[in-house]
DNA sequence: TTTGGTGCAAAAGGTTTGCACGGCG
DNA sequence: CGCCGTGCAAACCTTTTGCACCAAA
């Protein structure tokens, strides 16, 4: 997964400017390896700074993406942020319901699909879902942000 | 795929009062395979019901939902529904990104993914996107409803 | 200094809720 | 006839857009 500096450098270069607020969203996502919501980042980012406004979290958080700092993710309870692997082959994520962090799966079924001859694959998705290590004997929500970020889904 | 009386008969099983809308909801997606999003939806039965809004198909969608008749899935452009499978063992979907119907799959990658044993596994999610036999060579909107659905995600 | 980032306000979807009326059972 | 389903309006939530001001480079 991209580090801090990974992330700041990869901004700097393609020309943006390194705010401050910048700073701290390069800092959050290179430290929590879980997936974040747009109003996870909102809050968090509202306590550092007071008159914080939600458009420019979006902003941000849009052009991460598109500068492909940031892997968007669907889910049932809406769009979900996190920092792009650095892996460069392919592979899925299994994905801790609790704090939402990743962790990479080399094994990939498409293949192995009995796909009816006809069907011409273009994509898939494969994720696996549950508690990891840290997640199963300690439900307390002591995790990396102090914000509550688990839970969902 | 459950049919349009199969659907009907567990509404009125359920108490739920068999109105001329929800008959017409029941065909809709007794005959057509594929994801519907609410909008999709509307749309279609505008055709029919003038008066039509927006409010009472999200509610019969809903209700659908949770009655078990229809089946919720989050895409990367919204909700969609489509009838519930019959299949009551546990498989997976080929999804046709031009119609939107899908064909089911046995076969199940669980248990072969390279799992850190540390992780508890509670759920997965296994979908392959692609195009299906009739829609490779006819790219056409030819579709079963003659609205157009495909081209989504 | 110049251009891009930010906050504010408002708009734009998508979805839900309260209420009164009309139709299903 | 009683209660559920419907249409209407409005609220709500998330995300986007326009604009003026301020700060990074």
């Amino acid at each position: 997964m991209l580090s801090t500096e990974q992330i700041i450098d990869a901004m700097s270069e393609q020309g943006l400017r390194i705010t401050d607020q910048r700073k701290t969203l390069a800092r959050l996502f290179g430290e929590h390896s879980g997936y974040l919501s747009a109003k996870d980042v909102y809050e968090y980012m509202c306590k550092k700074y007071s008159g914080l406004s939600f458009d420019t979290v979006y902003r941000n958080l849009r052009v991460m993406q598109e500068l492909g700092v940031l892997e968007q993710v669907v889910f049932e309870d809406g769009m979900k942020f996190k920092a792009s692997c650095s892996e460069d082959h392919h592979h899925h994520h299994m994905i801790c319901l609790q704090c939402q962090r990743t962790y990479p799966i080399q094994f990939c079924p498409i293949h192995l699909a009995d796909a009816p001859e006809q069907f011409q694959v273009v994509t898939h998705k494969f994720e696996v879902f549950g508690y990891c290590k840290d997640c199963q004997q300690s439900t307390s929500d002591e995790e990396q942000m102090s914000t509550k970020s688990g839970g969902g889904r």
